[in-house]
DNA sequence: ATGTCGATTTGCT
DNA sequence: GCAAATCGACATA
């Protein structure tokens, strides 16, 4: 099933980033559906200097982490990687979650193809870029609501347990001071495709 | 108007 | 392992 807008609305970031591992992100984009299993992602509030939205700055490109949860914000970094990532928490508080690895399961000669690939390796989307690219996801998709139907997350009753569950510093984040160590990058333990241990 | 630099990936040495 | 690729957002003036 997909999951409401309600999902995203709850105020806890690093619980619902936690819950987004083992859930399928999926896309139609293009006339193709793809989609995987969540296996990476990290938690950013407006409290954190990692954050772009840090201290609550407001700005054409960070405004939509202000809206409702549940909508997605991909930016563009070093000029040519887009970076996918889901708003959370309610109107006026700035969180999101950075989706950073995914199993493919659906659709997946579609990501080859996106990702100019000939066979289905690990990082086919490992990494932030990856996920974009073998998805196709682009900025264009900036603002859309996760319970429509281009970009949207389901349930498929995958149980990743606690134990199954690694939490570390974030990656590429070390201009952040001391916020560049919280422990806010969740993996799947033992996941073949996730991307690279810091 | 200009300069710096990034929530990275890739290919080559 | 290292460095290039590549451009928009943001800060400073």
């Amino acid at each position: 099933m997909k999951l409401p807008l309600s999902f995203y609305e709850r105020e806890d970031v690093l619980q619902i980033c936690r819950d987004l591992l083992g859930k399928y992100l999926m896309t139609d984009i293009d006339g193709k559906v793809t989609g995987g299993l969540i296996t990476e992602a990290e938690a950013y509030t407006s409290q954190d200097k990692a954050c772009h939205a840090f201290g609550n700055k407001r700005t054409n490109r960070t405004q939509i982490m202000f809206g409702e949860g549940g909508h997605a914000y991909v930016y563009l970094c070093y000029g040519l990687h887009q970076m996918f990532n889901i708003v959370t928490n309610r109107e006026g508080e700035a969180n999101a979650i950075l989706i950073r690895a995914i199993e493919p399961k659906i659709g997946i000669d579609t990501m080859l193809e996106r990702r100019n690939m000939d066979k289905v390796l690990p990082r086919i989307a490992a990494g932030p870029g990856s996920v974009c690219k073998a998805l196709g996801i682009r900025r264009e998709h900036y603002g859309l609501p996760l319970d429509g139907d281009t970009i949207w997350i389901e349930d498929r009753k995958v149980i990743v347990p606690d134990k199954d569950i690694v939490q570390s510093p974030r990656v590429g984040v070390d201009y952040a001071g001391e916020d560049a160590f919280l422990p806010w990058r969740f993996r799947i333990k033992g996941s073949i495709w996730t991307s690279l241990p810091k």
